[in-house]
DNA sequence: ACCTGAACACCGTTCAAGT
DNA sequence: ACCTGAACACCGTTCAAGT
């Protein structure tokens, strides 16, 4: 019961494509690339079944042939977007720049696509390229030495956290352009103006806030992830018993 | 020009309101607060100015006398949660013990309006409660002896990552039944049934994977940032001259 | 087997007209 | 000053009909 055994028509039983009106022969491929570079070139506003048939020259109907619904296009463009990030990725060895560097990719690949970043970030697709990144980042935890349940516990907090930080980071590059002018105003116009009488906190910090709140959070965030993961192996490593089992094990598969 | 000076008429300004047809007397607050039910009960694709027109009694149309568009009553609703979050907070001066209970505090308010919080957690709303939070914030931090550079950049990872697993979380539950359902089901029915010779690690971590997956990281990740947090603060100490100025100074503020 | 086109039940937002 | 109602320009999705 999986997303990817729900839908429509399964990729290799699909044969006898006829063209399009406009000869485009559709396919699964075509229309994920289509909604990317449509999210692309005109925002999240454009991503409608009507506006994508339109770029493909199909009827907007005809992409519920490949698709059960938009939900399920978003996961293939989720998808998409994973294997995108880690397509030439290799491990060092080094678990902690490994990490690092998994981290700041997943990161950067959502801002590179923001509108679609946004919209699929959070979802657990379940398809090919998700499971070899959740392959591939455990492995590299096992490599580290990490017991078992602390590597799915470090997993869990490494993965969701790059996630999370790379929605809220897509969602504010994604914003209309209003909205995000409003926003960078806000730390100039209102907080770095609070007096101290009424916010001593604020006034005192008003330079700093300025210069910071205009920057991602997640390189700080991640580098103090992986301090106090380095200080939990540390003493994993001393004290082999503590965590309550799990072998050490092979190293990253990837 | 912060989003709060562009409402369409400041609430002071505004008098003579006559009540709707069916008699409701309309005003900012009862408009967010029908807002927040509607979400509640019926979900984020409840919340159109249709259907809150609807809820309130009053022409859809009539809501922009109150809000310039979706968007800025959003930003509202937004303000509104962060509001009820802090409302009854009350600081102990132990600042890590502080930190983590602000923390899921703002995560456990956002899983509450999970529709809500998805569709405002990422915003800068700039408006009163969200300022109150700030100064808090920042007054724990400075109240713990944290430099003033240590203190903004602390406070920009740890509310960022507060606001962006909230969403995350929110997200999930706020996914329509079916999605929900569908993601649960993959940890189980895909993930868990890895063939330990092409998914090596996946196969080995499986029986965790499965029981960690369906909670929220965030608690760890809020652990893991603590910890880092307090083993910066000690080398701070140790050698106050390192990271490059800052008072130190008063306590929380509120 | 696959694509089309009409139809249905919705959206957000604007603006002239009412009170 | 504020609310209403019609209008405009859109949505996602379904389904019978075509090829």
């Amino acid at each position: 019961m999986t997303s990817a055994d729900d839908r429509v028509v399964p990729a290799a039983a699909r044969r006898r494509r006829r063209p399009t009106k406009t000869g485009v022969v559709l396919s699964e491929e075509l229309i994920v690339q289509t909604a990317l570079r449509l999210l692309r070139e005109h925002g999240a506003d454009a991503l409608t079944v009507r506006r994508l048939g339109l770029a493909l020259g199909a009827d907007p109907s005809a992409l519920y042939r490949y698709f059960r619904d938009t939900d399920d296009l978003l996961l293939a463009i989720a998808d998409e977007l994973i294997g995108r990030t880690l397509r030439d990725w290799r491990a060092t060895g080094v678990w902690r720049a490994d990490l690092r560097d998994l981290g700041l990719r997943i990161h950067a690949g959502a801002l590179a696509h923001p509108q679609a970043a946004v919209l699929s970030s959070y979802r657990v697709t379940g398809r090919v390229h998700e499971i070899e990144a959740v392959e591939t980042i455990i492995g590299v935890l096992r490599g580290a030495g990490f017991p078992d349940p602390d590597a799915v516990r470090i997993y869990h907090a490494f993965v969701d956290q790059a996630l999370a930080f790379a929605a809220l980071d897509a969602a504010s590059v994604a914003l209309p352009r209003a909205a995000r002018e409003a926003e960078a105003g806000v730390w100039r116009a209102m907080y770095a103006r609070l007096p101290a009488d009424s916010h001593p906190n604020i006034a005192a910090t008003a330079h700093h806030l300025v210069r910071d709140m205009g920057r991602s959070a997640y390189p700080s965030a991640l580098d103090l992830l992986l301090s106090a993961a380095a200080a939990r192996l540390a003493e994993a490593e001393a004290d082999p018993g503590a965590s309550g089992g799990g072998s050490r094990s092979p190293g990253p598969s990837h």
